[in-house]
DNA sequence: GACCAGGCACATC
DNA sequence: GATGTGCATGGT
C-alpha cells in the first residue's frame, strides 16, 4: 500500500531530522517571488537576489511592477537566468496586482482550485511553482512535488520512473491528510533527505530512508 | 573544469 | 505526445 509507504517514509524522516520550519521567507509575497527565482537553481543563489531586492527597498508587488525589466534582471542576476526570471516574475506580478491589488490576504480568500488554475495560466509558472506558492505562499492544502519527490519516489519503486507530475502528486493527496501544515513539512523533509543523499548519484546505504 | 541546483516554455519530429 | 534545447549563476 503506497499510504502506508508515506507515511513510514515521513515517520522516518521527522525522526531523524525533526520539524523543518521552512519555507525560508519572512513574508508570504517574499516566498512567492523566492518560489519563481528557484527554479532550477539553487536557494542560496537565490536569498543572494532576494537581498538585492530588500536592499534596493523594492520587496513590494507593485515597485517591482513597476521596475525595468532590465533593472529587475540585475538585481536577481545570481538567481541565475536572470532575464526570463525577470519576464516570469513580472508576469506573476501583473496577474498579482492586476487581479488580488498584491494583496496576499485577498488572494487566500479563494479556493485552492481555482488559484492553481489561475497561477497555472501566467506564463513562466508551472506545477511546481504554482503548488509552492499555494503551499508556501497560501497556506494552501495541496502536496508540492519537485526532483527530489521523483527521485526518491522511483527509488523506492513507489512510482514508475517516467510518471509526470501528477502521478508524483496523486500519491500524496489520495492517501493523506489535506493539511498544509502536514504537507509543508513533508515535503521540507524530502527536500532535506535529498539534497544530503538523493542526489543524481545517490548514496542510499547512507540514507535513513535506508 | 565538470557537475549540480525546489523548472518552464517552446521547437521539432 | 515524446524528446531535445535554451536559459545562467555560484558552490563543490
Amino acid at each position: 500500500m503506497v499510504s502506508t509507504q508515506l507515511r513510514k517514509i515521513y515517520t522516518t524522516l521527522f525522526k531523524e531530522f525533526g520539524p523543518q520550519h521552512w519555507w525560508p521567507g519572512e513574508t508570504s509575497f517574499e516566498v512567492m517571488v523566492g518560489a519563481i527565482l528557484t527554479q532550477n537553481t539553487n536557494w542560496s543563489n537565490v536569498e543572494k537576489a532576494i537581498t538585492n531586492i530588500k536592499n534596493a527597498g523594492l520587496l513590494d508587488p507593485k515597485k517591482l511592477l513597476k521596475l525595468p525589466d532590465q533593472r529587475l534582471a540585475s538585481l536577481i542576476r545570481p538567481a541565475g537566468y536572470f532575464n526570463i526570471k525577470a519576464k516570469r516574475l513580472k508576469n506573476f506580478l501583473r496577474y498579482f496586482v492586476d487581479k488580488y491589488g498584491g494583496s496576499v490576504a485577498s488572494m487566500k480568500k479563494v479556493s485552492l482550485e481555482r488559484l492553481r488554475t489561475e497561477l497555472l495560466e501566467v506564463n513562466g509558472i508551472g506545477q511546481e511553482t504554482a503548488d509552492s506558492i499555494l503551499l508556501y505562499a497560501l497556506d494552501k492544502p495541496i502536496f508540492v512535488c519537485d526532483a527530489y519527490t521523483y527521485r526518491i519516489l522511483t527509488r523506492h519503486g513507489l512510482v514508475d520512473k517516467n510518471a509526470v507530475y501528477n502521478d508524483l502528486q496523486e500519491p500524496f493527496m489520495d492517501s493523506l491528510k489535506h493539511d498544509a501544515k502536514f504537507f509543508n513539512e513533508f515535503h521540507a523533509l524530502i527536500v532535506r533527505v535529498g539534497k544530503e543523499y538523493c542526489k543524481p548519484v545517490p548514496r542510499c546505504s547512507e540514507c535513513p530512508l535506508k
